[in-house]
DNA sequence: TAAAAATTGTAAAAAAGGTAACAAAAAAAG
DNA sequence: CTTTTTTTGTTACCTTTTTTACAATTTTTA
């Protein structure tokens, strides 16, 4: 097997082409060429081609893809042909959001656990999950298998969420606090950041009026 | 003026940068090295002297950059040094938590509207907002002078909602809705995304599994 | 005061990523 | 059956982004 190192921007990529896919399936269409794909997911067909090509061949040529085959093969390069088990720290207002969100159930993801630093929270039932402090995730993480963590907590209690879901074994986390956190190499840690965007949008409207005003 | 476009990214690292500079300033810290501040943003010294270099010279040879000298220029070049008037559209559990989120006010972000389209959250109070229908956002935008718009509502509505901020003069939308939304090319789009993160963090814990195994 | 150390700004080199072009293969048309 | 059309997979090229290297400047040390 080659050693080729995927850029993560292929990865978000795939991610798009695999939920544009379910929805022409969904739509009952069977094949789909890359000139419409690229169309669909706002990128260019030589782009999916290259993309798909890291990991092998998947279409036909003067066909085009077959939309359930490809769909079973990105999903199978991302790994989400299992379910993953999720833990969530933090029940504020944003958790229960990312708890009450179906979209996750049916993609896959399933919140196994939920933890919460305020005293008030804990023992609260939100559907199956009983809300456990703190002092809880390492027991429970190892006893409901968790394998990614969703730290929804404010930022102070941020890095240590993450401390002790690594300390329990924890290798993916997904952190909506806006702090960058620190853990060692072999974690993976995706930032989801409100802030950020709001800021670059902040950047392109100001430059866009200046522009203007010239 | 010279006319170099700069890559999103960088200003995507700029933003973190003010973040980072923010809290060196809460400590006290006067003066930060570009390797310091690399350091503490992840990044390297290069980097960022190099993306600053795109808007001018902010530091000093020798000493590094002034930590609130630099905070006020790249609040400057993003426009953080104004109040931005945000909108809500849909007010469920994750709009909800968007509303409460004190972070936003603390940064130059104020929500002036929130709109929905269950008639049963219509004329409820959150703060000093009142929840509107969708059908009321042409007028409250203008009234209430919304310069973004935040889509947090089902994928469903999303496009719709889109439009009507478009319509009413939102040149700005920070998308939670998990679809593509296609707007007039004058209009900006930030897509904040967690299932896309999700799926990054799926994909490498599977191909370090897989690594580990081999 | 002179030499050494620290640090920026920037030019040049290297690496990465994206685009265009085209051979190969399949399907459709004639 | 042959030609034309469609479309993938892949190579080569081009563009963008990152990293390296170093002169210029300031501060610190001797």
């Amino acid at each position: 097997m080659k050693f080729v190192k995927i850029p993560s921007i292929v990865i978000t990529r795939l991610s798009t082409y695999a939920r544009n896919l379910k929805i022409l399936e969904q739509k009952g269409v069977d094949v789909v060429s890359s000139v419409r794909l690229a169309d669909i997911c706002g990128t260019n067909p030589a782009q999916i081609r290259k993309d798909l090509a890291y990991f092998g061949q998947f279409g036909v040529k003067g066909v085009g893809y077959y939309v359930k085959e490809l769909l079973f093969e990105i999903g199978k390069i991302l790994g989400l042909d299992k379910e993953w088990r999720l833990g969530l720290v933090g029940v504020g207002n944003l958790g229960l959001a990312l708890l009450r969100h179906t979209h996750f159930m049916n993609h896959g993801y399933t919140f196994v656990a939920a933890f919460d630093e305020k005293p008030e929270r804990i023992d609260i039932r939100i559907g199956d999950i009983e809300v456990a402090p703190l002092e809880a995730i390492n027991r429970l993480v190892k006893e409901k298998g968790v394998e990614i963590g969703v730290i929804a907590i404010k930022p102070v209690w941020a890095q240590k969420a993450a401390d002790m879901l690594v300390m329990a074994g924890v290798c993916g986390i997904v952190n909506f606090a806006p702090i960058q956190l620190q853990c060692a190499t072999h974690v993976f840690i995706e930032n989801v950041d409100f802030s950020l965007k709001l800021d670059i949008l902040c950047y392109r409207l100001t430059s866009a009026r200046s522009r203007q005003r010239r």
